[in-house]
DNA sequence: TTTTTCATGTCAACATAGTTGACGTTAGGA
DNA sequence: TCCTAACGTCAACTATGTTGACATGAAAAA
């Protein structure tokens, strides 16, 4: 048996050298990602989900009734990355899909009662995460945190 | 040919409904995430490279002579899924190992001139992305944004 | 009306990044 | 010396993504 390299051993942040200025923020956005999806991932873990399923009852939590298409078009993945992970949701039942008699083009997804808790739960934890990291800085910090966000994302 | 559907659709930022007032922090974190890596992907992809080969990169150049347990300590991932993107990386030459005659037990990682080349360019693109960011909201801002990141990785 | 086009969704094959398990080798402590 | 544990490698498997091929249904053009 391993002892000590075996599993993924804790993130250990810090400790390396630092050769540019933005070295410490680069670290920190990516330790940042892990710190604030870590619990979410573990408690679906135990329902045998993973961050793919999470992302789409999130989606498809603030959109009802969207379809697959639209679906793709927001998680930015192929429709055919899609279709595993929304398979097993619809075989768990934590989503349905119908088909509007009218529209036969398209299927439109929408959560059940089982998929709304699970979803409310994981984004929970998330959110818990970053509750608490504002709570620490205060509005003023909240919000510059979110200016530098916007900022990042809307680079490309 | 699929037309529209078939590549990652351009992120769509933006656009759901918030159920929660977190809601859009916990999207700017995902969108803010990518945005960050997204240059620096694009050009590892044209060198057959990928995030964990810049993982590694990055690491090995701030600790050079590093061993091949250390680096999984601080990758965080197994020593098995450490093994093969380090066999291409060795065998590209982008960095070398050596075994210091009397210390026969670990193998020490050290940077190539090629792979240091590499890894500079690589994180330049994540810096860059990171200080236009900065720039535009100013050191405070900057700051501010450095405390809520550390909080919530040291949320764990 | 018929035909064509195209969005839509599904299935199959493959690549990559991670996991566990098994194992050989080396170092160091009893 | 011998036993244990760290180190590293190889093989097999899982999951998440990719592209390609294709069936189907709606709508537009002929």
């Amino acid at each position: 048996m391993q002892k000590k390299t075996s599993h993924a051993a804790g993130l250990h942040r810090a400790s390396l050298k630092k050769l540019h200025d933005l070295d410490a923020a680069l670290e920190l956005m990516y330790y940042g990602w892990r710190g604030m999806t870590l619990s979410a991932d573990e408690y679906l873990a135990t329902l045998g989900l993973s961050r793919p399923h999470h992302r789409i009852l999130y989606v498809v939590a603030r959109q009802p009734d969207i379809s697959i298409g639209s679906l793709i078009e927001i998680l930015g993945i192929s429709k055919q990355a899609v279709n595993r992970p929304l398979g097993l949701l619809l075989e768990r039942k934590l989503l349905i899909s119908k088909r509007s008699p009218e529209q036969h083009r398209s299927k439109l997804l929408r959560l059940t009662e089982a998929g709304q808790r699970i979803e409310q739960r994981a984004s929970g934890y998330e959110r818990k995460v970053l509750r608490e990291a504002f709570d620490r800085v205060g509005p003023p910090g909240a919000a510059a945190w979110m200016a530098v966000m916007g900022a990042i994302a809307d680079s490309n």
